[in-house]
DNA sequence: TAGATTGTTAATCGATTAACAATC
DNA sequence: TAGATTGTTAATCGATTAACAATC
């Protein structure tokens, strides 16, 4: 199956069965059916089964899935076998608080592979103050740090007027996934990756449900 | 329509199209075509008249949608004119900017009608402070409060392990609507509403595509 | 009236569910 | 072998897109 074409909302499941298998205590069984797994994720057990067979046999009919083999698969497609580096951009209150809770956060309860390697401000005010241990720096040298540091995703989280500008600076440093929290749609070429968190969006639809 | 079944995705599209005629200048045409629309909000033409059309008859043949009258309707059908109360739950280093967010940011550059009139947190430690002018109060006193200010949704930011029964504990105080940040599945009736909003996932989401 | 754009119906597309033959 | 569960195909469901008659 080619990559690119995986449907988002695939992916998106993919992760959530991850978890749930890396939340089962190791000295469990060795294999856990689709059933089983569908329970915990909240879906059915014939999505599991489509949603795994995209990428290989990877059960035994029978048996089920071995729960190391299918855990170490989708580590390695979700890229949670390996450390992603992860630049903030825009250090206020909600910039912050991400990077203390990707920092602090993921050695303690699940395992996962995130690390935030870089902050950037515009405001020459929070350049040079650090956060969890970490420089906050001029996004003038966003191109060199993202090249040194490996940085592959990019979390805005500046207000929403800077918030194109922003992303396309750090594109033009050589970022290309984007997990954007400012309440904008951002203009952004189409092999670019871009995931949004809209909290007021999403209070809004709530809302409409009161 | 019954309004219970208006798909979720429908219901986020509406409050895009409310954010771009709010963003819109107000001295600008007083009609907007279905075309003008989709390309402020990144849909098709056709989405925007279907989508619409659920709520009524809204525009006029061959003039459009009178921008006042379709903004008060989507402003209406998403609780956008009225006040909105919100009670944060778990006021860690998420559950602090993002109360410091809504209760700044709002009268800014949005208008937007979310206000958090609560703040709850088990650590006693922290009850009795204040952030941004709002006591942190004891989750005992949760039903008391709901009840008097009128609590329509809860912010959940407590770590993973205390979600579910942070959401139970607000669901006996009233609280039927919830906004949950910890990376687990809440489980809650099936009248309940959560919407999840989960960092780690969309992280792995991005990561899938590098 | 002529031109434009909605509201709505029909066609298409894609994702989910059901069912079962293959096989461990 | 008998029982269980996968992988896969076919059926269903729902959402998106296209097309156009209605109408401003």
């Amino acid at each position: 199956m080619d990559f690119r074409a995986v449907p988002d909302v695939i992916v998106r499941r993919l992760a959530i069965y991850l978890r749930c298998l890396q939340e089962r205590s190791q000295d469990d069984d060795d294999f856990i059916s689709s059933v089983q797994l569908s329970q915990l994720a909240g879906v059915t057990a014939a999505q599991v089964r489509k949603d795994l067979a995209n990428f290989g046999q990877l059960g035994k009919q029978g048996v089920g899935y071995e729960v190391i083999r299918l855990r170490s698969k989708l580590a390695s497609l979700l890229k949670a076998d390996q450390v992603v580096s992860v630049a903030v951009i825009g250090v206020g209150e909600l910039g912050t608080a991400l990077t203390r809770y990707l920092r602090r956060y993921p050695y303690m309860e699940l395992a996962h592979s995130f690390e935030v390697v870089a902050l950037f401000d515009l405001d020459p005010q929070k350049q040079g103050r650090e956060v969890e241990g970490l420089l906050i720096e001029d996004p003038e040298s966003m191109a060199k740090v993202v090249q040194e540091r490996h940085v592959r995703i990019g979390v805005i989280t500046v207000p929403r007027i800077a918030a194109q500008a922003a992303a396309e600076a750090a594109l033009r440093a050589g970022i290309t996934a984007f997990l954007n929290f400012a309440p904008v749609r951002l203009e952004l070429p189409p092999d670019t990756r871009v995931l949004n968190t809209d909290v007021l969006l999403e209070l809004h639809q709530l809302a409409f449900s009161l």
